[in-house]
DNA sequence: ATGCAAAATTGTCTTTTAGACACTTTCAAA
DNA sequence: TTTGAAAGTGTCTAAAAGACAATTTTGCAT
């Protein structure tokens, strides 16, 4: 957006953003998690969300897309704030203040830091290292039992939004490839709502959304009955989120 | 919470949170506004939310309501985040950089600002001149046609979310008293989704939560069938929170 | 070629919910 | 006693949710 360079000290000590990236492989959904390769004696080797200081001439939603592409390459896709985190302690783990002292300049400046969850097709991004991140993993949502500062926390909130959002808006296609089976999206969801969802009702009410189209196209190479592949009719996706849906729960 | 007095050097000049505080009156919604009482020639005298700067040691929340708290006197009520709001020029109008010069240490400061809204019951606050609000009045939400700072969008985007809200919880009886009737409910219900709902339809759906208990008790003086007076039902409330409910929308 | 394993696909019935719709009752005030 | 004003109430129809199981198509192993 802007064109200028900026400058070290046009950073904003004292707020931050981080990203809660979802993806999903068919099976499970993963969140993208940066591994600080801390090698401190007695300290948990905590993962982290990616997320950085703001710029102080930047908005929240411009330094979450900015952050969100320098972390991940990836731009152009659904962004949504979860909230605000301002917790004064967020940032006092032991471990996390070592950490912090290694790359801010800094480092005991009270952060509060907007949250965004943001949904991606896993295949899109290959994960590696970048900047203060040694490592960037995609990690299976199930496996994560805790994170650095309070990223555990904003993750909750975040899957709860994602709960919420998919209920009225389809945004869950964000996180398919280009051609998927209703098998994938029906699992998909699952995996979001965390139960299971009968087959026969799912499949009934996604298309009477009238949001998919059936490409005329099998999966191939499936040891069994080969899919019909769909793509997402983005049109009307436009009309539909116009005049908005309550209900799509289960 | 935190004992301690705090001087004015510990505020966070970069921080705030503001406050969209709902009330109803049986007729509409209405919007605790502050009135700054600026009188300097060819500035519009614009209302603003309530909100301030927070302290350095403050958690978000606690400042939201301290500050509600503060500029209102009201505490121990239903609190959420709306999101925060960045844009870097959210505080760049003229007229309200006027207004800064005169209460902020800092006028000039970028301030990233935490937006939460509350419902209130109206008659438990009587709105008076408070600190630097000159002025502190109710102002129906359909009057409200532009507010300081971004508090326009703030205020939008509050309404949002009281709309999605009450659809899967029935936080709306924080804006009625003690003892209300039916159709003052229906009439909330009218005035947050900002359209007619049919009487009949709205009381059968709204009776099968069981949240109601039937007071046995008749307004009295009015010049017409009086209606029968409801009460809140806490215990069967909880136990619906608990399992939640999905789409209490019209 | 045959059979098997694995997942895809499909429809019906029942129950619940949404949505449309209008008349009667009860009170205070004139 | 009449009138105005709002409260209160029930039924029918259409749509949606939810429960439920058999058949089809493929690759692969034999």
């Amino acid at each position: 957006m802007v064109g200028n360079t900026r400058k070290k000290t046009d950073l904003n000590p004292n707020n931050s953003v981080d990203c809660v990236i979802f993806g999903f492989d068919f099976e499970q959904i993963k969140v993208l998690l940066i591994d600080r390769g801390q090698n401190i004696d007695n300290l948990r080797n905590q993962r982290a969300l990616p997320g950085n200081l703001i710029y102080n001439n930047e908005d929240l939603d411009e330094a979450a897309y900015r952050v969100l592409e320098e972390l991940t390459g990836i731009k152009d896709i659904y962004l949504e704030q979860v909230g605000a985190f301002g917790n004064p302690n967020r940032v006092n783990k032991e471990s996390d203040r070592e950490w912090l002292k290694s790359i801010r300049d800094e480092p005991n400046a009270r952060v509060i830091t907007a949250a965004y969850y943001s949904l991606v097709k896993i295949d899109d991004f290959v994960p590696k290292a970048h900047s203060f991140a040694k490592k960037t993993e995609w990690i299976p949502l199930t496996e994560i039992e805790e994170l650095a500062f309070d990223h555990f926390e904003i993750l909750q909130a975040a899957k709860e939004k994602l709960k919420q959002k998919i209920k009225i808006q389809p945004i869950g296609f964000n996180l398919l490839p280009e051609k998927f089976t209703l098998s994938q999206l029906h699992k998909l969801y699952e995996c979001i709502f965390e139960k299971p969802i009968d087959k026969r009702n799912f499949r009934r009410k996604i298309q009477k959304l009238n949001i998919l189209t059936n490409l005329k196209e099998k999966q191939r190479g499936v040891p069994h009955k080969p899919s019909q592949l769909y793509k997402f009719n983005e049109e009307n996706y436009q009309l539909l989120s116009k005049n908005g849906y309550d209900n799509f729960g289960f």
